[in-house]
DNA sequence: TATTGAACAACACGTAACGTGCTGATTTAT
DNA sequence: ATAAATCAGCACGTTACGTGTTGTTCAATA
């Protein structure tokens, strides 16, 4: 028989919370001395353990109560709710550390916190890819679509991340320069290194999601790009062309 | 201007929200009627939206407070604590989700709920690795001590767990047949491959885990086995040695 | 056996971010 | 002007306890 004290210090609980545990209804000791002091028994201590364990696999305090009345059967279920839950979880938290790193980068990059770009990212991230892919189903076939799905942001590395949005960054800082000279060739150059690197060497998706981008009115989809961006790019390839002639 | 009604169907934040964020001092509106309802500016929205974003990214509103009062010196930072909090906790989930697969897999397997393996479990991936793989540091060297590090069961399949234990579960449903039986040998050779897939097909390695399971008292590290498998495995491999002579 | 210090029970209030009512006042539509 | 809708302001509830208080009981010592 151990004195709430004594369980505290052996189990690591505090008093509060075996109290707290006592009120609830969740371990009641199993007898009282006269003066009213509680008397924990072996089994009582039993009971406390299978509550932190199940504590610590993340079950309420409600859901340990049910959960131990009842008998085995409920078990597996509760076991596979909770694995839902934490995978669940998990993808949020997923997401939620790539929006930050966008962000993180963004005002790295630009030195300064725009809210756009920050309301942008949260928005991209809040719709399910999916929708977020919509815009771009009159220039993408089926295949296109899911191969983009399946590399999409998440897959990308915290360094690629940080590329794109630097070369993209660069080319915003010299959109006036002239798309012949040295400088303009070497920043699409980057960019369409970066480019294939994360969107692989697939020619044709390439091309068709070029087109889905001229063609758009200001996405987020392809964060940070845009419209500007977009043009750029274009008249230094028409240039080499020009140049090669 | 808006009420705080079309403020709330615009926005889709709760009338009691914006109540509330009012009476902390997050959102005061900029202006009143005579009878006192509360009226929304521009600037109002904006900064709701504001707070919806950093709300978005995990701050409490506590912080929130904090970091649109201060300006943009303490951004990175910020962004940078909540990447910590959030890659904490993936970690912490990773670990979760492990134990409860681990757990619903004993269940699976023994058809009922053993609270001793639950709590080993649960104390395996309390303690860190490092604390885990110290009962291990008289049979093994650094580097294969830093190589089983490294393929901890966190990096195991879902499959791999579920065939490890199912494998130990058979020995230990047989502990008594003959040792030098067809049905014996099976069993081990399973054994055999599963470790060989899991950890490698390292010899030496393998060979020094051995000599420490042998000397070990009932550890948990390799959760299910236990002294008794062990000792099976090895009069199966001394019966095998007899009958090659 | 009396005393004293430690442990205890029972209660109250606080936490974070609101949800859910409630009453009485104000605004809007008719 | 009157009805209907909206609003402010308040209070209590939620989870799993932490912190602090007061009065009581236990255990060890004199």
């Amino acid at each position: 028989m151990y004195t709430i004290g004594k369980l505290s210090k052996n189990t690591g609980v505090t008093v509060r919370t075996l109290d707290y545990y006592d009120e609830i209804g969740l371990i009641k000791p199993s007898s009282k001395t006269e003066g009213g002091h509680r008397l924990y028994s072996e089994d009582d201590v039993m009971r406390l353990e299978r509550v932190l364990a199940l504590k610590y696999m993340g079950f309420s305090l409600e859901q340990i109560k049910d959960i131990l009345e009842n008998s085995t059967s409920t078990w597996q279920e509760s076991i596979q709710q909770q694995l839902e839950l934490v995978k669940r979880e998990q993808e949020r938290l997923q997401v939620l550390e790539q929006a930050l790193l966008g962000i993180s980068y963004s005002i790295e990059i630009e030195g300064e916190i725009n809210w756009k770009i920050i309301f942008s990212i949260i928005q991209l991230y809040q719709q399910d890819p999916e929708d977020a892919l919509q815009q771009y189903k009159d220039y993408l076939n089926d295949d296109e679509m899911k191969k983009i799905m399946d590399m999409n942001v998440q897959n990308m590395s915290e360094e690629d991340i940080r590329n794109w949005m630097k070369v993209i960054h660069d080319i915003k800082n010299n959109l006036n320069i002239n798309p012949a000279s040295e400088k303009a060739q070497q920043l699409v150059e980057s960019w369409l290194n970066q480019a294939e690197k994360m969107y692989g060497n697939d020619e044709k998706l390439l091309g068709d999601m070029w087109q889905a981008l001229q063609n758009l009115k200001e996405g987020i989809a392809f964060y940070p790009m845009n419209k500007d961006v977009i043009q750029f790019i274009e008249s230094v390839f028409i240039a080499k062309e020009e140049f090669k002639k």
